[in-house]
DNA sequence: AATGAATGAGGCTTCATTCAT
DNA sequence: GATGAATGAAGCCTCATTCAT
């Protein structure tokens, strides 16, 4: 379910009617995903609760069945998006001891992410400038991996506040690039690599750590099954 | 003039009558300074034209004698904010020739005007966020110091692209972290030091350039008056 | 219902409240109705949307979920008063063949109904003036009849463009001295006659034929009860 | 200066400053004619002080030296183009005895006029809509000639004021066609002779006369200069 | 739950009018 | 007289919110 935000289409009614149980759910579910499309479309302050219902083909008060304001309908989007972050960045570095390469690894996919599906780019730039909440998730896993990042040896940052900026302005200020269309081969690895560099890392180390493969999980979302995910070997 | 800006309080009665003829210009400055006040205080999104001109104390249909949208305010308070940073830079980095300590001069600049005048720092971070044409000065003013550092050996970047966006958005991020209350001592000089060392400058000569003294002006916006302030000595 | 828009009072609530469903359909109506007699009393470019609102006794957004601009406000009662017209001339000409006679009797109807209802009357004025649509509506009706009369050889005009002119601009023009408080014995008798002899009907011929009684319908707007109604019989 | 209103080209400098004397005379006629324009574009409820100071290349203020209210202009516009048609019309109605081709000669000239410039016509259907004064004024005439006509046994019919509002709204209806687009070879003759058969004129009469030449005046307004063309005699 | 008509506060915009220069 | 900046009333329009069905 967490994965459906990043389906941009409207929901056909295949999507609509999935299972069968929790009718009332699929309403929120379908408002949360509208949201998330205008948002993309024009922001956060565009959103009108009107076009939302429009939106979601729902009626103009069925909103208020499931949100109180515009301020509630922002919340629902920030922890839907910080649930399904959380969940994917969770599942591709399981097992990447590495924090260095934990880092570049949440950078990176940031940056793939938007740059496949420039809709879900637009929309997480929006809600990041908006929602505390999301920026929480978001900080409470990075300053995880910096600090395994600084046991390893790998950084040099004086201070980690300033190091958590750095790390999360420059992966959003890149992922604006690329939503605006800049296009240059790489481009992830650069700006991981810029990153390792600010935190400290040496160049070589940095240019060789964020070129590394991200690992690859199935697409079933489930947290890899059997055997040890390394990354995914050929044969 | 162009510092007016800077000034946050409300035009008091010798302001708004110097010279007595001009009273256009005078108006319309007035009205760009309470823009500016009001995004400070809610961001670009939320400027009411009638709250504009209750800002300014002028008649509501006075603000569409000079402006004809909110775009076309949002555009006069990024010109006139562009060109007040231009000046100061520009006199600032007046005689200084070393790239890297150039890029931290404009990094701590913004840093420290935000932390002594907050509000100068939110109508920046929001003009900023929605302003292309704030963002082409500053970034003409940047490339200028990468390619200089650049050629002075300073900077390794791959990508020069991808160094602007590193460089303006982490101090946009820092601005915007000073603006939210973050108070850490020597702030200005510890994220100008990840900054260049995201440009691939060695920690050591990071940590000594972004403690550089910035060069004084005199208040009166002269061109440095007396003598070449030369560039700082190495001890 | 058609024949509502010459109810000129306000509604009643016994008018508000029929059927208890379709409360749409009556809110619409009522705005029709209201612009009707704001028409009467102010013409049509004197209409402001907020004072139709006040004058249907709905709140100003209301207006908005029926109608865009005031043009379409305007489109909407030219449209009712097209129907409504239709209605009433195709009922009262039912069965007379005579041409000249039906164009008589259009004319005087018209007159008659302005003279008893002047708000009706000032109404009709104005929307004719600005409303295309109801003048197509007319002028179909005036061109059949022209050509009976002159298949018949009533009439002797040389253009049948000109002699519709003649007709309409008449029969406003006097519509418009009834409003303004014109008070003449057999008025409407006298202006047919006229019409008659432009369209080269014989003085005697004219002056008898504009003073038949105009055939009588039942208030119950049914078309034709009973029986046949005949045709007026000469004497 | 009467005929100046005729002349729809915005006022060049060459006519603005005839003469030299007169300047201030020289705004209002400016303004005058200035809104003439705008009636023909635009209606009359459609001019805006405003918009008519910049027709007349004066500022805004300006205005209200001339004119306290939007009525007064119309009430401007209306005198000067009723002192226009009469000049004209007696001009060329001079000598001319029998009544029935005086009324033809009257509503030929409008259409006429009309024809060869729709600003024109445009402008003068909507001032007669709204200006009493005007319709007084050529209403005068008229009934002159009606009388005239009458007592020349031209005439047969029941009730003069009728017969006024008869020849007045199918000349107007008549000139709205023609503005409207309307093309019909004889027009002015065609619509004139309907007009004289409304009023009671034999058919072969109407035709003949509504046909006759219209008396040329010399383009120099004045009162046929040089010859007698058939100059008013005392008796 | 869902619906959608109705509401009215609030922001937008025009323009007649005033007034100091 | 002419100017044009300033004014503010008045009308336009949107949209968050309520509520009866």
């Amino acid at each position: 379910m967490a994965e459906e935000l990043s389906s941009i289409h409207p929901p056909t009614s295949s999507e609509t009617l999935t299972r069968g149980h929790k009718k009332k759910a699929r309403t929120r579910q379908a408002l949360v995903e509208a949201a998330f499309r205008i948002y993309a479309r024009k922001g956060v302050d565009a959103l009108a609760l009107n076009e939302l219902a429009e939106e979601a083909h729902v009626a103009n008060g069925t909103v208020y069945n499931y949100f109180r304001t515009r301020e509630d309908v922002l919340e629902a989007v920030g922890i839907e998006l910080a649930n399904q972050l959380s969940h994917r960045v969770t599942l591709v570095s399981q097992g990447i001891e590495n924090g260095a390469q934990r880092v570049t690894i949440g950078v990176r996919m940031f940056l793939l992410h938007a740059q496949e599906d420039p809709v879900w780019g637009s929309a997480v730039i929006s809600v990041f400038h908006y929602h505390k909440g999301m920026r929480s998730v978001v900080a409470a896993y990075l300053r995880g991996d910096l600090q395994t990042g600084t046991r390893q040896g790998y950084f040099r940052y004086l201070n980690e506040d300033i190091a958590m900026t750095v790390v999360v302005s420059t992966t959003l200020g890149a992922m604006t690039s690329l939503v605006e269309g800049v296009s240059i081969p790489q481009f992830d690895s650069l700006v991981a690599e810029m990153v390792l560099m600010a935190l400290g890392v040496p160049i070589e180390d940095a240019a060789r750590i964020s070129r590394l493969p991200i690992p690859q999980v199935s697409e079933s979302e489930q947290p890899t099954p059997v055997k040890p995910r390394g990354r995914p070997r050929k044969h």
